[in-house]
DNA sequence: GTCATATAGTTGTATAGCTAATCAAATGGA
DNA sequence: TCCATTTGATTAGCTATACAACTATATGAC
């Protein structure tokens, strides 16, 4: 019925590739989201709160209550920085560092799973086409 | 950092469209979803229920619950319908089918913009492709 | 005709996202 | 120095979504 609508199209297909991430993600006991979150702390130690919600391109609301989430499974420490205290940098712990080269795997293999059903070409193509497109909305 | 990740990229360009949707629902006292779900009764009345999750693409306790947010506002009818005492069907009030004009027309003004912005050509190619990659995942 | 199974819809419970409001700390102008 | 403004993070309150369990009804095998 929407059929040429962007936005249903969009986000029913989103929600479609969640499907496939849930699965990656459940040996780990982790949602997409929160699997998401976690990668981005392991690639980037360090980061403050703030630039993570950027990263992620998520609210710094939805940033707060994701790392509350991830800090409750002891996955993530919230450190005050020296020079602002009102600024916290998200650690990953020692539990999530050993995760890190299996999430790492299965993430790889999720995306190559992926890459082999759409094909490779149109797989590239079109997250290159999300990007262009989104990056004309800012 | 997940710039090569179909599902992260794919979720963040529907949230960003959703934004868009937002400010032209806005007016109607309608969230995207809402908005979507209403002028989806609109087109097909009568519907039943499951039917129309089939159509938005989400699942049945969604439709649920997103039936009961229009009923609340007025603008949706469930009647049981002769054959079978399960079913609903779904049709619009008197009030919703004096938006439906206006609602057609704000939207056909938000797709209208939007291929405006990306350019036709990518806009379609797009909306396809997205087509094509969900189907490829059923 | 009866009972097991299947189906339509609802409800319970959880996560994720948003905006607006708030709190606490930092900054800067006078 | 002091107060107004800005900024990082949190909280409050809301919507949307899903899955699993449930209720009520229908169907079909016998």
């Amino acid at each position: 019925m929407f059929d040429r609508c962007i936005y249903f199209n969009t986000l029913a297909l989103a929600r479609q590739l969640e499907r496939v991430w849930t699965e990656a993600f459940k040996p780990f006991d982790l949602t997409p989201p929160q699997g998401f979150m976690l990668r981005a702390v392991l690639a980037k130690p360090g980061l403050l709160q703030s630039e993570l919600a950027d990263e992620l391109k998520i609210a710094r609301a939805t940033a707060t209550r994701g790392l509350d989430g991830l800090e409750a499974k002891g996955l993530i420490e919230r450190r005050p920085t020296k020079t602002d205290k009102r600024e916290r940098g998200i650690a990953p712990t020692k539990e999530a560092l050993a995760l890190h080269d299996k999430l790492n795997a299965a993430s790889g293999a999720v995306t190559d799973r992926l890459k082999g059903i759409f094909g490779e070409t149109v797989f590239l193509g079109f997250v290159e086409q999300a990007k262009a497109v989104a990056s004309k909305l800012e």
